[in-house]
This record gives C-alpha cells, sequence and structure tokens, in this order.
DNA sequence: CGATGCCCTG
DNA sequence: CAGGGCATCG
C-alpha cells in the first residue's frame, strides 16, 4: 500500500496545494473564523464593559434587543429604587464603573497609540471618522459627546444618563460589529468584491491566479510514484522495450490522443444542473436556504461572500447585526450536505484513477463536505464497488480478446492512453476528458490486464473463485489520492 | 453481527 | 448506478 508521501506531484509541492486535513478551517476563509472570534467579542464587549468596574461586584447584565435593535439594562432593586445615586456608596461604585466606561472608550477614540498598553480593542482608522461625525443626533460622536458632558460635568437627569449609558452600550456594539464585518472583508483576499471583479474579469487575485498556477502544473504533471513493489506479484513485468511490439486490439490505431482539455479540476466548468442536483435536498443547519441557493461547497462559500456583501451593503446597525450573527451562526456549524450529488459521483470517479479500493477514512477526507451517515458511508462503497465491477470486466473483457487473437507474449499487452481499453475506461470515468489520468493508474491497468491474461491463459478462470487472487493484487497497487481531492476547492 | 465486497439483475 | 442476495472477515 502506498502511503501520501509515496505520491509526489512534481511541481507541486504540498505548501502550495490546499491543506489536506480532514476537515480544516479553509485557507481562504481565515477572515471568516476571525469575524467569528470578533463575533464572540461581541458578547464578550459587554462582558468587558461590565467588568471594567474592576473591584465592583454589582454587575448590570446588558440585554441586547435584536428586534428592535435597543439596548436595555434591567434595573437591579439597588438601582430602580435609589435613584439619587449621589448619595448611594452604590451608587458611587456604578459611577466609578461607568467612567470605567468612559476610559475604555475614551482610549479608543483619542490615544491612537495608546490602546495596546491599555488593552482597549485595537482598531482601525475608523476610529478619527467616527469621533468627527458627530452631525447627525444619533452618531456616536454625538453620543461621545453628551455622554463626556453628562458624566463628567454631572449634567442631565438620572433617566438620561440610563439611557446615555444604553446608548454608549449600543454604539459599542454596534462598532464591534463592524468592526467584525470589515475583519471578514480585510481577510478575504481570495474573492474579489463585485467592483473589483467588474474592472478585472480576467484577472484573478495573486492568491488565486498562484494556486491555479500550481494545479496547472499538477495536472500536467507526472505522478512520481516510487518504484515499489512489495509484494513478490505473479506478474508484474517491466514494460516493453520500445522497439517491441506493441500492437493487439489495446492499440487503437484511428483514435487522436487524449489530451484533457483543462487539467484543473472542475474549476473552469460551470456544472450543469442535472436533474439528480435538481431533486437532492440540501440542508444548512439553521437555515432552510440561503440566498444563492444550496449547492456545493465552494459555491457555498461564495454564497457566503455575497450574503457578506449584501451584509456590508447595510448601513443600519441593526441589520449588521442580524446578519452578521447569521454569518456568525452560519459559519459555526460546519455546512453538510446530506445527499450525494452528480459532482460528488465525478469526483469518486476521478479517485478511482487513484484508489480502487478506498477506505473509509480516505472517503471522509475525500468528502468531507457531505454529513457521513451509514447511508451515504454505503452508497459511497457501492459507488466504488460498481466502478471496480466495471473495470474488472473491461480488463476480463480485453483479455480474453488478446487471447483470442493470439498474443503469445503477455509483454505485449500494454496500455497506453492512444490503447482502446483505456478509451473505454477514461470514456467511462473521465467521460468529460477534463482529468489528467495519472500514469500510475495506466501502470495498474497493465498490470490488472496482464493478470486475467495469465489468469486465463492458464485455464484458472475454471476455478469460481479465480478472480479473487486478482482483486487481492490490484487491491495492494492503490495510491493514495492527491490533495486536491481532499481539498475544499475540488469541484 | 456489522461491515465489506462480489455477483446478478433491472 | 442501485438493490438484493450471498460470502467472507474480524
Amino acid at each position: 500500500m502506498y502511503s501520501s508521501s509515496d505520491v509526489c506531484l512534481a511541481g507541486c509541492t504540498a505548501e502550495h496545494l490546499p491543506p489536506s486535513h480532514p476537515d480544516p478551517p479553509p485557507s481562504n476563509l481565515g477572515g471568516f473564523y476571525t469575524s467569528h472570534k470578533d463575533s464572540k467579542n461581541i458578547k464578550g464587549l459587554i462582558h468587558r464593559i461590565e467588568n471594567t468596574a474592576s473591584g465592583l461586584s454589582c454587575s448590570v447584565p446588558v440585554e441586547y434587543n435584536l428586534s428592535t435593535g435597543s439596548t436595555r439594562t434591567p434595573l437591579s432593586p439597588a438601582f430602580s429604587s435609589h435613584y439619587d445615586w449621589s448619595l448611594n456608596s452604590g451608587h458611587q461604585a456604578k459611577r466609578a464603573r461607568v467612567e470605567n466606561i468612559i476610559k475604555g472608550i475614551t482610549c479608543t477614540d483619542v490615544v491612537p497609540n495608546h490602546h495596546e498598553e491599555t488593552g482597549c480593542v485595537q482598531e482601525g482608522e475608523e476610529r478619527v471618522e467616527v469621533s468627527s461625525c458627530s452631525d447627525s443626533e444619533s452618531s456616536p460622536g454625538k453620543i461621545h459627546q453628551e455622554w463626556k458632558k453628562a458624566t463628567l460635568g454631572h449634567l442631565g437627569s438620572k433617566p438620561d444618563r440610563v439611557k446615555l449609558m444604553a446608548d454608549i452600550l449600543k454604539y459599542e456594539l454596534t462598532r464591534a460589529v463592524s468592526r467584525s464585518v470589515d475583519s471578514i472583508f480585510k481577510s478575504m483576499p481570495l474573492i474579489q468584491t463585485p467592483a473589483e471583479m467588474e474592472t478585472s474579469e480576467t484577472t484573478l487575485p495573486p492568491h488565486l491566479a498562484e494556486c491555479m498556477e500550481d494545479k496547472l502544473r499538477c495536472g500536467t504533471a507526472e505522478v512520481l510514484l516510487p518504484d515499489v513493489q512489495t509484494e513478490a506479484l505473479s506478474l508484474v513485468v517491466q514494460k516493453p522495450e520500445l522497439e517491441r511490439p506493441r500492437n493487439f486490439i489495446l492499440q487503437s490505431t484511428s483514435a487522436a490522443p487524449l489530451t484533457p482539455k483543462s487539467p484543473i479540476f472542475f474549476s473552469s466548468e460551470p456544472e450543469q444542473a442535472s436533474e439528480q442536483d435538481n431533486i437532492t435536498h440540501h440542508r444548512r443547519y439553521g437555515f432552510n436556504c440561503l440566498p444563492g441557493g444550496c449547492s456545493e461547497g465552494g459555491e457555498q462559500r461564495l454564497d457566503t461572500y455575497w450574503n457578506l456583501v449584501k451584509v456590508k451593503s447595510k448601513v443600519t446597525s441593526r441589520s449588521v447585526i442580524l446578519e452578521s450573527l447569521s454569518v456568525d451562526f452560519f459559519l459555526n456549524n460546519d455546512v453538510f450536505q446530506e445527499c450525494l450529488t452528480t459532482n460528488h459521483l465525478k469526483k469518486a470517479k476521478l479517485m478511482f484513477f487513484y484508489t480502487r479500493y478506498p477506505s473509509s477514512v480516505v472517503l471522509r477526507m475525500c468528502f468531507h463536505d457531505v454529513q457521513f451517515t451509514r447511508c451515504i458511508t454505503s452508497q459511497l462503497i457501492k459507488w466504488f464497488s460498481n466502478f471496480r465491477e466495471f473495470y474488472y470486466i473491461q480488463m476480463e473483457k480485453f483479455a480474453r480478446s488478446a487471447l483470442l487473437e493470439g498474443a503469445a507474449d503477455v509483454r505485449d499487452l500494454t496500455v497506453s492512453r492512444e490503447s482502446e481499453l483505456f478509451r473505454s475506461l477514461n470514456m467511462h470515468y473521465n467521460k468529460a476528458n477534463d482529468f489528467q489520468v495519472p500514469d500510475r493508474f495506466l501502470e495498474v491497468a497493465e498490470i490488472t490486464l496482464r493478470e486475467f491474461y495469465i489468469a486465463i491463459s492458464m485455464g484458472k478462470d475454471r476455478d469460481p473463485s479465480w478472480k479473487k487472487t486478482i482483486y487481492k493484487v490490484i487491491c495492494k497497487l492503490d495510491s493514495d489520492v492527491p490533495p486536491e481531492f481532499k481539498s475544499h476547492h475540488f469541484g
């Protein structure tokens, strides 16, 4: 059995390829996870504001009403029954805590290079803009100024202070969400904004272009496999020399050499929506259907992006918060499909060029976008069983034909990309011919063919279980699937 | 006994 | 390709 380290795609090192971890955070979605953390910070922010009153035991839980976009501070008995907080020690404590809030806000708004030392949330250039736009009645700057006046100058009535505190909390919450959304877009270099797409339709982002280049190299590269034959196989023979006659029916004289249109796996091919796809019901946890439809993993990521574009376009803090929380929830619940699609079938067929007997672990790695139920697993296993069946039937058919045509030397049996046998297999597993079949597959096919030929010529096919020995041999010739098959970007 | 694979059939 | 039957294996 070949390990993954045995397979090396020439000119395509591991670091250029998508991660092969069974379920890694997508490399192009770092921003999503950053956003997720930031979104968590929204909750943490409230706690941070509360906890800025260090040493104070009383905490004011803040509820954020998602439907109204307002914050509400449930008044504790002490808070609600003793309005005159200047005369109450508890009120002094509250005042200290509120002033601490102001400190926290001030250090983010006024002291540009100080927030790291003070533990304040570091943010970008929007800080200045937020402080400067105070013309609106509800603008943060206005709130900030009023709050400063109310607290530092002890102006305003008690309800005003409470209202202002609620506004401050709302303001902070909104800013935190805005930062989260911004961070998503700042850390999403892979996907362009619509404006960028319009201006540079054919220009890929550097990251993506590099990835595509690598895939191009991979696709046209030979699969370098070690010269390993760990088992003493009965019919593993050297390839015939060039001068050896290469004929028989395995060679097609009329067939043009098969060259893939594109070695990139599906990436340039918009998959037609098949009937099966249309009737396939997809499920996103917590979402019946997000805008953009429900389809493959890559498309879902794109859907997510467009969803975020919509989020970005919203200007009201409430909608931003709602959308952001939706995105957070969406990202926090990894998306699984509960049905196998035609794309999965296509991928499985291409996988067959590498492995005829994939283990369940390999299947899980390569189909990590589907939820692996018992039904899904057995369906995938059944697929490969069907693939093998066709494969062995073809092998037996061509072996018998070669025997009938009087092939005397088993070394005359070869499988090249021009042979009829390969064309038959390629038509079955790679109908679109958009995949560069690895040379290793040709080698394995040749070995299989010769195994069948020898067994038949020796009359072993009279044994009802004569194929089993061949199956065992072929099973040991599996290769590990390349990282592309384990990647999110496949398909 | 469940998982897996082959065989056969539609 | 899927479903069912059957055999094998741990």
